[in-house]
DNA sequence: GCATTTTTTGCAAATAAGTTGCAATAATTG
DNA sequence: CAATTATTGCAACTTATTTGCAAAAAATGC
């Protein structure tokens, strides 16, 4: 874990516990964004038994301070977290039949937005891109 | 309401009744997707006193003939709908202030698509693309 | 290090969106 | 018009997430 990590969890007022340290570790060491219910599933593994309302309390208070991002896949009903400290911008590819998800480092939508805040006066904030197929396992 | 329409419902073994008949009528008639809920309320507005149950349960029946499309847009809770039947391959953008949902004919993406394909080797079937920010009365 | 303050945690309970079981009702078919 | 099958309404359930509250853990001042 990084040492400015902790810094910026102090920063905002928040402390940086035993809960917290695990819950950043399990999202730093994933490579792709997790849901409430994954995450706590691999904190069980690891043997750190915590309730299931305090993954989404930190995840919420992590969210809130920038350091992780909460991202919804279309069709997915819950909600999933990744990292955001240190990430490049990026999209995700999910697999139709066995929900594998990838991230995409490509983002070609730049060069777009500027078309879209002229043709619908919209000043664009923000994007989401999502692909879904079928990974090379399930074709 | 065109009449293919119903011939489709009535192919695929489901019946028209009143209550499928207003639903298909609101969603014909709304620029843009509607959760059930808002759904719901228009029906409402206009006299037609249904159970919420029954709005899900027709949204549902008219997804899996194709002639109604699900979507959730990011960070939103429910689901919309919007019909498909006629339309457009289109994308959305949303205000994030007050909500404001409107369609983007655009999409920049078929490209893409061969690209993607080549880096990750899924077999790419669909996207969703999703711009928010503010619109002209939030700015 | 110890007492105080404030955040965090666990548990139970609440919410919100959507689904399901079942009996009554409405469409369709002959 | 009678028989069949889909649809509806109501109540209850499920899943994801949030909230209240008291106890436990972290930070702060001395």
């Amino acid at each position: 874990m990084k040492a400015n990590v902790k810094d910026e969890i102090r920063a905002s007022g928040k402390r940086m516990t035993r809960t917290r340290q695990a819950v950043l570790n399990v999202l730093e060491s994933t490579k792709y964004p997790l849901s409430p219910a994954e995450l706590h599933a691999r904190l069980k593994k690891q043997g750190i038994a915590i309730d299931p309302v305090t993954v989404y309390r930190n995840l919420n208070a992590l969210k809130t301070i920038g350091l992780v991002k909460q991202i919804r896949l279309h069709q997915e009903e819950q909600f999933r977290y990744e990292m955001q400290e240190g990430r490049e911008h990026h999209h995700h590819i999910r697999c139709k039949s066995c929900g594998k998800i990838e991230d995409l480092l490509l983002c070609p939508l730049k060069k777009l937005t500027s078309m879209i805040e002229r043709e619908t006066r919209f000043l664009v904030g923000d994007h989401s891109l999502e692909f879904s197929g079928w990974c090379p396992k399930c074709q």
